[in-house]
DNA sequence: TATTTAATTAAACGTATGATTAAATAAACC
DNA sequence: GGTTTATTTAATCATACGTTTAATTAAATA
């Protein structure tokens, strides 16, 4: 038991200053897991080691440490998106971005929730961030990369774009989020080699099912 | 303004006795719209017109009613693919179970959200009934449909029934809830016939996603 | 060195929440 | 008809929440 750093003032110049990324941390995690409403500030607070009011000093409020920590976490997902688009147009452009796409929310495994509680939360506290610089952004990519892959010839003409692009976000999406309960039902194991193999498998499936 | 029943005591007999009914109707409203947390009971009981206390008298806590409403809600969408499932077994039986789910999806609004609610709701309060009756056996019926399919070829074979379960609940779930985002960012108009063709769409890629 | 600014703590405030209780009233039962 | 039981209301309880404030300390500045 350090009892370094329980009083009150400035603390001194050695410490890493990095009260605000903790907070971040901690809020990604604990929100994810449990949602805006069922996380306390003191939660997050208590998770990051750091006093609760320092929330209201660096976020001002507990909508904009989550604003904050939404807009750190999802926006780098579209950014990274937008870049593989842009980079070619061959043949494996499609399964490029599909790889990508999955391979970033398995590796992030806060994104999946984080997402889909947003899109949830209809009629919810910040859904302008999230539709406005996220979803219409990354509707946006994927609608004229399926656009794209129809003038090529790779996915059927006669499929409507903005169908198919919900399509492909369900398809990625939703099992990432679905599989601890996938786990109790299926007794699906996470070994090394599956996140790899379901990968393969959802492309397979969405390239199949949407190709001419 | 009708003063009628405003006083304590037993209801006089003519009254409809739906107490019990009203709050279910109006938690499942509010739980699916808000979400378990972000709704009081004193929201349940205004919405259905009745004084708080109620709800504890008839369903012991928050969590209680929660719970039966849950159960009164989802239970009847197994069951009916339970009959569907065991109706036939000609080429048409993945096509009419397909079609069975996401239409009753479609034609009650608050289950798409109660379900993702609940996948998502990891190490939540009530994930029991929700693993061990729904999601086990509706996992439990798609796994055997699809081996069903597969031994009758119209399903290939490499594929992974457990995934493959996964790959079809995430097509026909995720979109019901995503909708009002899409609406947004794609500026769909959700008209007459749009629910008939988004099926088909979802049908089809998934048929001929996972056909041999 | 003296003063101002930045970062932190502990304590408190007002409110909303889930839950409980006591009283009240009509139905049900004997 | 008298007693018990079922259903409802209003009031209250304790707690947890988001937020605010005042005090405190060290860094930054002059």
């Amino acid at each position: 038991m350090e009892t370094i750093k329980k009083q009150p003032g400035r603390p001194p110049a050695g410490g890493d200053q990095a009260v605000r990324q903790q907070l971040l941390t901690a809020a990604r995690g604990l929100f994810a897991k449990q949602g805006y409403d069922a996380v306390s500030i003191r939660a997050v607070a208590e998770a990051a080691r750091v006093n609760p009011a320092m929330i209201h000093y660096y976020f001002g409020s507990k909508q904009g440490l989550y604003e904050a920590m939404l807009a750190a976490t999802l926006a780098p997902l579209i950014e990274r998106l937008g870049q593989v688009l842009s980079a070619g147009d061959d043949a494996s452009a499609l399964r490029n971005f599909f790889a990508l796409y999955m391979r970033t929310l398995g590796a992030n495994p806060w994104m999946p929730p984080l997402i889909l509680r947003e899109v949830v939360a209809e009629g919810g506290r910040l859904r302008a961030w999230f539709i406005q610089q996220f979803a219409s952004k990354g509707g946006g990519l994927l609608t004229r990369l399926i656009q794209r892959e129809q003038a090529a010839g790779r996915i059927r003409a006669d499929a409507d774009p903005s169908m198919t692009a919900l399509s492909m976000v369900s398809l990625a999406v939703f099992p990432f989020v679905a599989m601890p309960v996938a786990s109790e039902v299926f007794g699906m194991r996470v070994k090394d080699d599956y996140l790899d193999r379901f990968i393969a498998h959802t492309e397979r499936v969405f390239l199949q099912g949407v190709s001419p």
